[in-house]
This record gives C-alpha cells, sequence and structure tokens, in this order.
DNA sequence: GTATTTCCTACTTATTTTGTAGGTATTATA
DNA sequence: TATAATACCTACAAAATAAGTAGGAAATAC
C-alpha cells in the first residue's frame, strides 16, 4: 500500500478546510471528515511543520490553508504525510541498505514506477478532491 | 509499500529460472537468488497454481518455466504473488467497505493511478529483469 | 529402499499502521 | 481574573500485515 490512511485524512482535512476558508477548530475538522480526533492531532501537527496550514491557539483558534487550494498537488502533500511513497523498500526506507543494489537489473524499473507514481500524483491539486456542488 | 519482498523474490526466482532454462529445484533457485527457503517455497507454490511454472516432484525433480520470458509481464507476475497491487485500501482490500465510496471525489483518482501502475508494469517483463552479461 | 525433491498445514516473529491517554501551554471573552 | 476552548506534546497500546519457520507427508529417479 503506498496511500495509507494517514495521507487520506490528510487530504480530507486539507479539502475540508479548502471548502470552509476560514479558521476551522480540529474538532469539527475531524467531526465532519470521520476523522479520529487524537489521530487527526498528528496529522495535522505535520501538516503545520510542513508549512501547509497555520494554526491559531486558544479559543475561536484552529487552523488554515496557508495558500490557494489550487496550489496544493496531492504528490506534495503525500510525500510529507506518508511514511514512504516508495512502491518498494528498495527505493524508499531501505535503499541505502541493499547490498544488491549496485548490480540489482530491477532496481531501475523501481525507480521509474516511483517517478510514474509522483508525476500522476503531480497532475492534482486539492481543488480536484472538493465536491462539486 | 505496494511491491513487498514476496512480489520480489518471486521474480527473482522467475528471472533464474529464465536463466537456467531447463528444471532446476528450489533449493539452488533459493540458494541463488537469497531466498529463505521455506519462504521461498511457498512463493513458488503461488507460481505453480498461478500456471506461471510446472513442477517435477522427486529426486532431479523441480521447477521450470511454462512461457517463454518475455511473455512474463511484471503486472501479471505481481498481481498473483502480491496481497494487493492496489495503491489504496479504497481500491482494494476493503473497496467494499467503505460506505463512502459512492460518492467519494478521491477514488476516481485513486483508481486512475492504479491503471496507471497497472500500465507500467505491463511494459516490462522478465526479460528486462535478466543480467545482460 | 533410499535420497531427493515437491507439497501441505500450521505456527511464530517482526514491523508497520492506526489509534489512545493524559496532560501542558495559549488565548478570547465574560 | 477566572473559565472555557483550543492547539501542542510525549508516551503508550492495539490491530493488522508482512516475513519467515517447523515438521512432516507424498512422489519419483536411481
Amino acid at each position: 500500500m503506498i496511500i495509507s490512511t494517514k495521507g487520506r485524512y490528510a487530504l480530507r482535512i486539507l479539502t475540508e478546510l479548502a471548502r470552509r476558508g476560514d479558521c476551522v477548530p480540529l474538532k469539527e475538522l475531524a467531526g465532519e471528515q470521520d476523522v479520529p480526533f487524537k489521530y487527526a492531532e498528528a496529522i495535522v501537527s505535520n501538516l503545520v511543520k510542513a508549512g501547509f496550514v497555520e494554526s491559531a491557539r486558544g479559543k475561536n483558534g484552529g487552523y488554515k490553508l496557508t495558500r490557494a487550494p489550487e496550489e496544493y498537488t496531492l504528490a506534495e502533500v503525500l510525500r510529507e504525510t506518508e511514511t514512504s511513497l516508495a512502491a518498494t523498500d528498495c527505493t524508499g526506507r531501505k535503499e541505502a541498505e541493499c547490498p544488491r543494489a549496485a548490480t540489482c537489473p530491477t532496481l531501475p524499473v523501481w525507480k521509474a514506477l516511483d517517478k510514474t507514481v509522483y508525476e500522476f500524483l503531480s497532475g492534482y491539486t486539492l481543488v480536484d478532491l472538493m465536491p462539486k456542488n
């Protein structure tokens, strides 16, 4: 599985923020989008660190996007929120470890696959995920 | 991770069979390709069931390909050996379960991604994985 | 009849994903 | 200034999946 709930929840939360526009507390975001609140906290924390959203603390606080919705590609968001977008360990977490890497005839295929996926995901933005009516 | 060791080991074993041509006992295949023997047994069992290799039991037994190496696409092999090739649970194991499916704006994106990946993997065969010298 | 091999079922371990618990710091507002 | 609502932080726990093992039964060449 390339794309886990973590990344998909992140997209849901961002999409909801795009729909609402103003500052929204996490409680509402998580509720609206069926994301477990405590899990959502961890996810949004990443989004803040990555600069995708900004937060306001205290009463009336919440989150809002830092850019226009069409400026968030899925590739960019998922790269930050997923543990790894790589199709194999060979090009992901264990890339450095494999003793076969230098001569492996399959490695170039995985690299090309990763590139294909990344380019595919770069072709969509949050706008493409917003309900149309 | 779309492609786990299970699928990659399967490809290694098939590639080795392609290289050797004749009937090869698993002990040699697994040894040559650094695949744990007992794990290899489980994997080859799938390959037999899928019709990719045929087996001969008893002394001097082993496995051999049922077709020419260029007739095995990676897509085909990985579809049989991986638990799921889908990029998300939404289009894989839990496809039927999701209550959002009917209206989910993201689902078509995952479907298109799966298609992209599948077509990519259909563009390679065992021959592309064989060492050139 | 013996050595070698595939085949079969069940179990175990390691890793990753998914989520929870419990609290601290900050801020608007009454 | 007290209160309620909120973000932020660290650590833990549960569930699911991937990866690998164990032990033997059945077949076959020699």
